[in-house]
RNA sequence: UGACGGGUAACUCAGUUGGUCAGAGUGCCGGCCUGUUAAGCCGGACGCCGCGGGUUCAAAUCCCGCCCCGUCAGCCA
């Protein structure tokens, strides 16, 4: 079928085409029918002239919101238009004539929106966003196909939990065993590390944790790079390099859509040519409670605990740049990590905030390679012996040092596109209290 | 799970010392306008005021219970 798409249009200037699409908005005077056609790629506005045909003028002006239509015309350049270009019809197929469209171009509430997401996706900014997504995703398969990473994906039923059983989702379905959904694929990973040398693995995750703030979701996109033959400083590197070569593909590929969003972009532009801060535990503590003494702070932070979201933000608002705490108290971080040799009440972790307050978008760090360690923190964690046979395993055959990281797709996105919320950078998000459409 | 805010038309909201209090705008339908950009102007239809109970001559408004949503926090990533 003989179809142009919008954002083709500047290359056929004078000519007619036919555009397939759906009615995103209407306007229309006595003489004049203004049709703004999406199509997936972009907007334009048809232009329909009631001396030209009478016929074509009434059935363009009977058009409902979100009509399906099919429009040949002229292109034409115009500025007025927004993309510089318009179409002037001189034919028109309506598919289907939709009326009551819900969704209309004033302000909604956010439950009706999300009641409505299956349509909501049409819409202007949501299709920036979700765009956005794509590229990041693309960004980040090609940085690690590009660097030597075998994908080999983890499995999403799992037998055991990776750090702890409290926020699993239980599936009764298995005889032998229960079964949860992943939520993370980091130990399979390092098997499959042993394998490959570098590998990744890309899919859902899900937690079942209460958390209803704008930066959490209950099934979310994570990647998880592993490296063998890999230390601390490696992963920090690693996660730099490849939020830099997204930035850069974001702000060169998505220019239009960031557009959409108002997006300033000054800031994502100075991360790609900065060099992110790393900074220790220790220092980032004796940072809270500078802030604390300062009143920029509201409660006096004590070495030992886990950041909460008011001291991530206030961290990450030190720098400009997306800045990596390491060397984690170790009693807040999983089993699984390797200890600093000469503070071992320390773990060989990393966790990258990122700027304006967005929170943690990659945690990682160093595994343990010693089988007694990991033994002893299995007890310690009152973690089943059984299950991990096939991890020790690892450290049974050819042990060596390995670290990786994961990296949240949602919020990694929801920083690039400059917006309050997570819910909006995944199609149809799963939330506490959200199950639906 | 807690604190705070909220639930009135399809949508976004106004309206609570209890009494012409069922309101506006948007969308929809009809009319006018050759250049609109969230178009504008005129007219029209649209409601069990979240649910259940109570107080009262009278409740959207006061009381009790419940449900739902949002923001933040906790938990987490």
């Amino acid at each position: 079928m003989n179809q142009t798409y919008i954002n083709e249009l500047k290359d056929h200037i004078g000519r007619e085409v036919t555009l397939k699409g759906w009615l995103y908005n209407s306007r229309s005077s006595g003489k004049l029918v203004f049709l703004q056609l999406r199509d997936g790629t972009g907007i334009v506005q048809c232009v329909v002239f009631k001396g030209n045909n009478e016929e074509l003028f009434e059935n363009a002006k009977s058009l409902g919101q979100e009509s399906s239509i099919i429009v040949t015309g002229t292109v034409k350049t115009d500025d007025r238009s927004s993309i510089g270009v318009e179409l002037d019809v001189t034919g028109l197929e309506v598919l289907q004539n939709a009326s009551e469209y819900p969704i209309t171009p004033k302000e909604h509430g956010t439950e009706f929106l999300m009641d409505n997401r299956h349509l909501w996706i049409r819409s202007k900014k949501q299709n920036a966003v979700l765009k956005v997504r794509h590229t990041v995703v693309k960004a980040t398969r090609d940085f690690f196909d590009d660097n030597g990473f075998i994908l080999a994906d983890t499995p999403i039923f799992t037998p055991a939990a990776c750090e702890g059983t409290t926020t699993l989702f239980e599936v009764d379905y298995f005889d032998d065993d229960k079964a949860y959904l992943t939520q993370s694929g980091q130990l399979y990973n390092e098997a499959t590390a042993a394998s490959f040398g570098r590998s990744y693995c890309f899919g859902p995750v899900f937690r079942a944790e209460k958390s209803k703030t704008r930066r959490h979701l209950t099934e979310f996109w994570m990647v998880e790079p592993e490296m063998a033959y890999a230390q601390l400083p490696d992963v920090m590197d690693l996660g730099e390099k490849l939020i830099k070569f997204i930035t850069e593909r974001v702000l060169n590929d998505r220019k239009e859509d960031l557009a959409v969003l108002e997006r300033d972009v000054s800031i994502l532009q100075a991360i790609t040519a900065a060099k992110f801060p790393r900074i220790h535990y220790d220092e980032a503590v004796k940072l809270l409670q500078k802030g604390f003494a300062k009143g920029e702070m509201d409660n006096n932070f004590e070495w030992g605990g886990d950041f909460g979201a008011p001291d991530e933000t206030y961290i990450s608002k030190q720098f400009d740049a997306p800045v990596f705490v390491h060397h984690f108290p170790a009693i807040i971080k999983a089993f699984y990590f390797e200890r600093d040799a000469e503070r071992p009440e320390l773990a060989l972790g990393a966790d990258l905030l990122a700027p304006e307050g967005y929170g943690e978008i990659i945690g990682g760090g160093e595994r343990a390679t010693s089988i007694e360690f990991l033994e002893k923190q299995l007890i310690e964690h009152n973690l089943p012996k059984e299950s991990f046979e096939w991890y020790l395993d690892l450290r049974r055959y050819g042990s060596v040092p390995h670290a990786g990281f994961g990296m949240g797709v949602e919020r990694a996105t929801a920083w690039m596109c400059g917006i309050e919320h997570v819910r909006e950078t995944i199609p149809f998000p799963r939330m506490l209290n959200r199950l639906k459409p």
